[in-house]
DNA sequence: ATGCTAATTGATATCAAGTATCAATACTGA
DNA sequence: TCAGTATTGATACTTGATATCAATTAGCAT
């Protein structure tokens, strides 16, 4: 579950694992403090090569915690492995830069308010919904005039 | 590409292979006919069971040739593996039973608009959106009220 | 129809992502 | 302290999908 609070993203994830019940361990917090540091979207194996100290089903394992608490998003873009990016906010929808995978949180009133008035003319009861946007950012636009790569 | 002919599904694929230059052989038009004879969504493994006489790789490159050619959808639901539903408009969205699987096209008018005016507010070009709506279907509210299950 | 050539096939090996097992280890609370 | 539970991580395994490549086949030109 995301907070809005101005605690540091390493703490929140900590608290949304201990909310669970679960212990601080040396590992979790070694996993979590590199989700920190890293900032961005990343994958399971990224995060495994990175923390080569921490056992793979170890790093799966807490991943897992984390997207079950809230506290991280799973995105599966396009193939391959899925990304998780720190949940910011309760509800949002995400912004995906095709070109450098940026990842990017959104909120949109009107989209959601689309939702709500999909209830009447769906042929069923509606769960929840999923939106994302496909952009190439600001970032890549300017390296791509100057020939440069900002992706690896 | 998906066509809006009355053509049926399984001249529709064949069509969309040939227009890429692929050859019509026994093995796709295998595939092909499965893919119309099965009517919803569906897994490259779920295929490769019910074609035992086609090899996994054909199958799976059938799939692949399929989706680029716009005539399936590739959709990343949850956990495990894709499934494929067949595109029967040009641009649209997913409604998907988590229940039972059932997937269904829609389009919506005031999304694309939202989309068009957020082209303004977000910070780079955009290339395109995705989105899925998650339901419970009426077919599964019903079994439900009377304790059948239409899964499987 | 016949033969040529490039496309296609599919058995097999391999890869990649992720999970199950389970003995060893680390906490926690009495 | 100490029993009991949670956690870890090496290893094996499962699943989904692709690479290889010799054999086959479709499409085309004669
Ligand atoms: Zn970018
Ligand atoms: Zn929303
Ligand atoms: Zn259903
Ligand atoms: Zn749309």
């Amino acid at each position: 579950m995301p907070t809005t609070t101005t605690e540091s993203i390493y703490t929140n994830l900590i608290t949304a694992l201990e909310d669970r019940g679960l212990r601080k361990t040396a590992a979790r917090a070694a996993v979590t403090s590199r989700i920190e540091t890293t900032g961005k979207a990343f994958t399971a194996e990224q995060l495994c090569i990175d923390l080569p100290q921490v056992g793979r089903a170890t790093v799966y394992r807490t991943i897992r915690h984390l997207v079950d608490a809230g506290a991280l998003c799973k995105l599966q873009i396009l193939d391959g492995a899925p990304m998780y990016s720190i949940a910011r906010v309760e509800h949002h929808h995400h912004k995906i830069c095709s070109r450098c995978g940026a990842v990017g949180e959104f909120q949109h009133s009107t989209v959601e308010r689309v939702m709500r008035s999909l209830e009447k003319e769906i042929d069923g009861d509606i769960i929840g919904h999923r939106m994302e946007i496909f952009i190439t950012c600001s970032q890549c636009i300017a390296d791509s005039r100057t020939g440069e790569s900002s992706v690896g």
